[in-house]
DNA sequence: TGTAGTAGACTACGGATGTAATCGTTTCTG
DNA sequence: CAGAAACGATTACATCCGTAGTCTACTACA
């Protein structure tokens, strides 16, 4: 499996778009990206074109157009930034991570409650 | 506050050997990151040198060296830090962070009951 | 006191990134 | 059918980053 190409913050917000719903055109990935963020199409088409670049993501045509869509699963990608943001900045540890995030972001009392059914399940197995 | 510069990954690492210990001179940064960097000293120097002009570290002059000092909290950077990963990779949640995190990453059953422990303080406040 | 080391300052340089503009081709519209 | 609009490809360019090398001044030893 080749693993997770490398995406920058920006193509992150590309990746998302096509995650949520694809195949689309480059037009539809602009539109889904207007009020979120301020870029110009060039923009977002450089974007689309690096991450073909990087096998992130594939295409096929239509017309003249491309029908874009991920080539990567967005777990694996998730799974790739986490690791290393936990390398960068608790030495690979996730527990102080955990620490840091349960104190320090806003939790709904709902979800305080299913993250303690998850570690639940999580000890008896 | 000047909110908190924008650290590298190598410099996070630079910066991590001064939270721990401090303050420090080039040479003793440079031993504290020998077997974990594969880095020469030159590199080394560079980064602190960065850091100092990204007003993240300052020094005291002792005779003809520097002894570095962090000028920005650890926890203000990993606050900084955390809510950039959030944004990339989670839309800016911390709830799917935490999920993937529990459900991803090995936990000794210690820790998991101190987790739930930190939630059940969470929940009564 | 001259000389070799050591310290920090400055310079280097290729690749990634953010943020587009331009070019050549195809398609739609009048 | 001719010009305009739209598409993807290519080019641009400043900045950051990783990873050093060189230059200059001071220090410590011979």
């Amino acid at each position: 499996m080749a693993s997770a190409p490398s995406i920058s913050v920006s193509e992150w917000a590309v990746m998302q778009v096509l995650w949520d719903r694809s195949p689309l055109t480059a037009a539809e990935v602009v539109e889904a990206l207007e009020g979120e963020k301020d870029w110009s199409p060039r923009t977002v088409k450089t974007l689309l074109n690096r991450l073909v670049g990087k096998r992130a993501l594939k295409f096929q045509t239509q017309g003249n157009k491309y029908l874009y869509s991920p080539a990567v699963r967005r777990e694996q990608c998730i799974r790739h930034a986490s690791r290393s943001f936990l390398e960068q900045v608790f030495g690979g540890a996730a527990m102080p991570a955990l620490i840091h995030l349960v104190t320090n972001e806003r939790l709904k009392p709902g979800e305080i409650d299913e993250l303690r059914r998850l570690l639940d399940e999580r000890r008896s197995s």
